[in-house]
DNA sequence: GTGAAAGCGCTAACAT
DNA sequence: ATGTTAGCGCTTTCAC
């Protein structure tokens, strides 16, 4: 006699594709067929297959369908810290992205650590994920290799290493930071500093050089003890503007790598007794949603968050996707006005 | 002859259980045993096992264990605002313990939206979760039952469905809120408003009684035009706030059900030409992060979403865990003095 | 176009 | 204590 299969009895119903099977009259690999949409499948079939999906109420098994297939229709995509608004927001969008195409997210934050890091390659490698968003704009090359020797897509911000199965979302960093530069310049500063992310995040160099660039475009110099390196964080962001307001000719405004910062800055200006935009001007970078909340509003420059997690999930999925430069752009509040004297 | 499998041929060294046991000179069974930690295993074999395991770097295969011990090791956590920052820091604490205990998660954003709320449940049973954390304060009978029917255990936030697999975990409002109209009243303060969020979430339930409560403690009353339903976002307090200011007799002292609420609500002051603490105090919940970095700097009743993250993933997993009560308390900051007249 | 059947890599009965 | 083996529910070759 056969063993019994643990659990329940074959006789007791189970909702598997054999039941869809039987119940419409046709076979399980027919059954496969209708569920993943191929083609070859008789009109009448099809209809009888999914009628008795419907009536069923059969949905077909996730873990069994990733075994089989190696696929597991899980994305990762790796951030550096969620507590930065910036990311939720992009997490928000890859998320939605991905479950209209039909994959869950697994999240992993490596809270700018690299061990970290190690740790989330990790989990991704073990859950065979079909493909990881590199957020973190930046990644340790040996970790990379790791995802790239098993043939994992991956996708990067800003920042190009070249191999197989790597895509890159380039971001348009000059045309936002410029209009920012600009725009102080149009108000009358000359003495403008720079409070930067972390020296070894790509997207922070940018940043970084995209100011500089913008300086320079507009005649201006600045001493390099107007930039700061800070880490992306309101932390951050209060020791760089501690920094610059001890300078003996402290700069009339500020521009910041990104908006936590800038919230950080916003703080040791007011610990100073100084205000904004009175006696500072400051500018941000990312345009979080809190930027238009926060007091004074902030000035800053648009990233969208959700346009990049997007354009991420369509690299990842539709693999052949041609992937467009991302936008920045001024957005002009009220941290921002011309300097006192 | 027999037939081949797709892909790499059988020849080919794959590197699966069997491979390890052949290599170890051992059965699968024994494999299993030992990545499975069962103890029923002789120390040499064992040890022989894990040699084989690491010389070979072998990693098992999640999908299949998946498959058939039906245990996805996966983790649903459904939160109603991933760019409220309380939900990061909470899902950031979730992701920790998950990942500590060998699991993943799989995260659930509702906007405050039922329909999204349904599309959360769907996909948290459609890939099997092990359990789920309802972080949204508030669920639907109907979802949850569809939970249930399958047995998935489920852990809430401050209400408890008296259900099978349902755990609760409770938070003591009381302390933190009854603190908070104290010092307001310590203060000087007679004339309290409450800015609440959305009607038909629990815990924003919970914290109005809280407030209610403790204000009839101290022998005070307040108009029902002081108490304004709100949504929990920035925006919901802004205009929180505007409703308030429009009174006859305005306020005092403002206590809000979250900190992004009371952000909202600065705003709203400040456009009024007003001030804080100056001309109206300000009361917060959550003391998320940014609570500290905002100006003036918010007073709030502090609730750790990672506590409460970490007290659910382990009711989840190590399902006979006694559940302690969340402790709020009231921070004091620079958001709350004494009224003016 | 459709069906039969061989596994995907693993766990857990059951036998020893 | 260890090994043998039958599936978990599905996809995909291969034969018709």
């Amino acid at each position: 006699m056969k063993k019994q299969t643990r659990g329940q009895s074959r006789t007791t119903k189970r909702l598997d594709i054999r039941t869809v099977a039987e119940s419409a009259g046709v076979s399980v690999a027919t059954v496969s067929r209708v569920i993943n949409n191929v083609t070859s499948v008789a009109p009448e079939l099809n209809a009888r297959v999914w009628e008795a999906i419907r009536t069923l109420g059969y949905v077909p098994n996730t873990q069994a369908r990733a075994l089989v297939s190696g696929r597991s229709r899980l994305l990762g995509v790796i951030i550096s810290d969620i507590t930065n608004p910036f990311f939720p927001e992009l997490i928000q969008g890859f998320e939605d992205k991905a479950v209209e195409l039909g994959y869950e997210t697994l999240i992993g934050s490596t809270n700018y650590d690299l061990h970290r890091m190690e740790l989330c390659v990790q989990r991704m490698l073990q859950r065979k994920v079909d493909g990881v968003a590199v957020m973190t704009f930046g990644i340790e090359e040996p970790l990379l290799d790791r995802l790239a020797s098993q043939g994992i897509p991956m996708v990067f911000v800003d920042l190009a290493p070249q191999k197989k199965n790597i895509s890159t979302i380039p971001i348009d960093y000059d045309t936002g930071i410029s209009a920012a530069v600009r725009h102080l310049v149009e108000l009358g500063h000359r003495s403008i500093a720079f409070i930067a992310g972390p020296k070894h995040l790509h997207s922070a160099k940018s940043r970084l050089r995209a100011f500089r660039s913008a300086i320079q475009a507009v005649g201006l110099s600045i001493p390099s003890s107007f930039v700061y390196f800070g880490d992306h964080t309101m932390e951050g962001g209060t020791r760089g503007m501690e920094h610059l307001l001890q300078q003996a000719d402290r700069p009339t405004a500020v521009m910041c790598s990104n908006d936590m910062s800038a919230i950080g800055a916003m703080h040791a200006i007011s610990r100073a007794g100084l205000s904004i935009p009175t006696d500072i001007s400051l500018i941000g970078f990312d345009d979080i949603r809190l930027a238009s909340f926060i007091l004074p509003p902030l000035t800053t420059v648009r990233m969208s968050g959700r346009d990049i997690a997007e354009v991420a999930v369509k690299a990842l999925v539709e693999k052949d996707t041609k992937i467009g430069m991302v936008a920045t752009d001024l957005v002009v509040r009220n941290s921002t006005a011309a300097p006192k004297n």
